[in-house]
DNA sequence: CTGAAAGCGCTAACAG
DNA sequence: CTGTTAGCGCTTTCAG
């Protein structure tokens, strides 16, 4: 049985009190008398609960996340920035996988709930679940944080990149490159795909160049599957398309698109570029390596802690908004027809 | 303020015991009494507080996980495994990073035990914890598992890859293509790259065909660098050296060897074979799809969770060995020289 | 079938 | 400085 504070006590024949005070510091404690209860707590391996601590101080400091899949490494990479965050302010990261499923996370959300974090981090929170105000109940007794979330909910603080700009780069570079036959690819259920496509549809319409046979839906985003369905997709459209350019919601979709122009026999970027998003170590890891817009996956994790603290200490809301570079690499060229 | 059980046996005029019963259908109430607190309970949105449940029940759903690292994908999809098996069985899972650190380690630990966590799950536990018996002194009153560790200790159970064997059947699979010319490419600070790289010596000296020369080490072998630190010095070596195919300890070295094939204008497999290690995600999101031995870490994480689960249970330990299977890709074929 | 009451381990008044 | 004690929200005997 692990030992309790009541254990320490006796063993240092004090009371349960001094153990706390000497536990906590937070009350003067006569030199002699903590030496004590230091020793006893050292041959004891007393390790308090904090379980019942927070119980008790009816507060906590676990925080939860949830992300939507752990296939793709930009969770992790997101995670990794969460969690290097709060391990500073002695918090503790409960993580749960929705597996891209609405119902599911709701689920992972109610039982964070009932383990009493004190407050949550939800990375590409699930659409339906932002239309059926699900989150909207929850935001009365919780504290909340998304990532990347394009509907923007009162009373939740958001950290996001700026998709549409970083969208406008992107298509601006290929604009730039003389492409005028652009492919969009986008997955399904997620909010940042919806921007993309927006700002899509507005940049090539402004320049008269809007095709909406262009833009193709892949389903799953963040799937093992997704690179493999991307690829197929993308071969069984591109011969009644004469594109020579595909901008990508994310790399893993990028990646698809590239081994679609290997198999077609096009090379790239001479018959065909190809710039992705997100820039996960995978896209420096492929040859030719990706162009990709970095998201910046640390940052946006550690800004998320950061707001969610915040959120929990002053009940204050906040929007951070970072910015996506451009990072040039080996998967986009000239237009050279 | 959150509602409390004492709030909804308030609102249904009953005791909190019966509350209690209705929630956990433990014990018999009359139906009329039930359908009461039920309601009470849906207009409160009550939600049972776990941590106040486990306090008093003496137990806890709560499991933690330490990784020496977040960044590595190898360990995303051994998480994912472990998540996976637990939200089965409603338990949650606590994350943290050591940093690659063991001090580090160790706070990871102390921290889940104070947060009254049921078992632990350490993944590649670090070698120095392991000489200081720092765990040894805690398998007393903690259930652990260890991932992916050489050194076994008392009382812990593990659960683990059979990588010589597996390496026995890469390089056979290799040796019966005719291949008699094998690079093995390593890495340093891994008993895993030293478990592969004495069964390489092993097989070949009993072929008659082991020369050190081909031996090679890239150095660190889990950055973001390893892909193209393994294609400079394969780069730099194959000239000299008239190798056939190359076995490597892991995939993102072998993906670093077919960059490297690709840029000195050799045809993977005609001119090359190449086999990895680990069958990550990445291994076939590359073109040519990687021949590679599944470590299945998904099944490491899966292992895991439930060893853990089962030791927490009936306090016994297991070892687990899991077979790495050969998962023949686009990147080995027959010696044609 | 239901209620009263004793804790689980801890903190924080309050009283010495 | 230190001890006593009342809960935090919940489960579970033990009586009715």
């Amino acid at each position: 049985m692990k030992a309790t504070i009541i254990d320490v006590a006796a063993k240092a024949s004090v009371s349960v009190a001094t153990v706390s005070r000497v536990v906590n510091g937070n009350y003067p404690v006569k030199e002699e008398t903590r030496q004590r209860v230091m020793r006893a707590i050292e041959e004891l391996r007393y390790v308090p609960n904090i379980q019942a601590r927070e119980l008790n101080m009816q507060k906590s400091t676990t925080i939860g996340v949830v992300v939507p899949s752990l296939y793709n490494m930009f969770f992790a990479e997101v995670i990794n920035g969460i969690e290097d965050y709060l391990s500073r302010d002695s918090y503790s990261l409960l993580l749960s996988c929705a597996k891209n499923n609405p119902k599911q996370e709701a689920k992972c959300i109610n039982d964070f709930i009932s383990r009493n974090v004190s407050g949550i981090i939800v990375i590409s929170p699930n659409t339906e679940n932002i239309e059926t105000n699900f989150y909207e109940q929850l935001v009365q007794h919780q504290s909340i944080v998304f990532i990347n979330s394009y509907a923007k909910l009162p009373n939740i603080s958001y950290v996001s990149n700026d998709e549409d700009m970083g969208s406008r780069i992107a298509l601006q570079y290929l604009l730039d490159y003389g492409h005028k036959k652009i492919l969009f690819l986008r997955g399904i259920n997620s909010d940042s795909y919806q921007i993309k496509e927006d700002t899509y549809i507005e940049v090539m319409k402004k320049k008269g160049l809007y095709n909406p046979a262009y833009i193709v839906n892949v389903g799953e985003g963040n799937g093992t599957e997704t690179v493999d369905n991307s690829m197929y997709k993308l071969m069984d459209m591109m011969l009644n398309l004469d594109a020579t350019a595909i901008f990508t919601c994310n790399d893993l979709m990028a990646v698809g698109a590239v081994n679609a122009c290997k198999k077609m026999g096009l090379q790239i970027p001479r018959d065909m570029s190809i710039i992705g998003y997100d820039n996960i170590s995978l896209s420096h890891f492929i040859e030719p390596k990706l162009t990709t817009m970095d998201q910046n996956m640390f940052a946006l994790g550690t800004n998320a802690a950061e707001l969610l603290i915040e959120k929990i200490q002053t009940g204050k809301n906040k929007k951070v908004v970072l910015d996506n570079i451009l990072i040039e690499r080996d998967t986009t060229g000239p237009c050279l027809r």
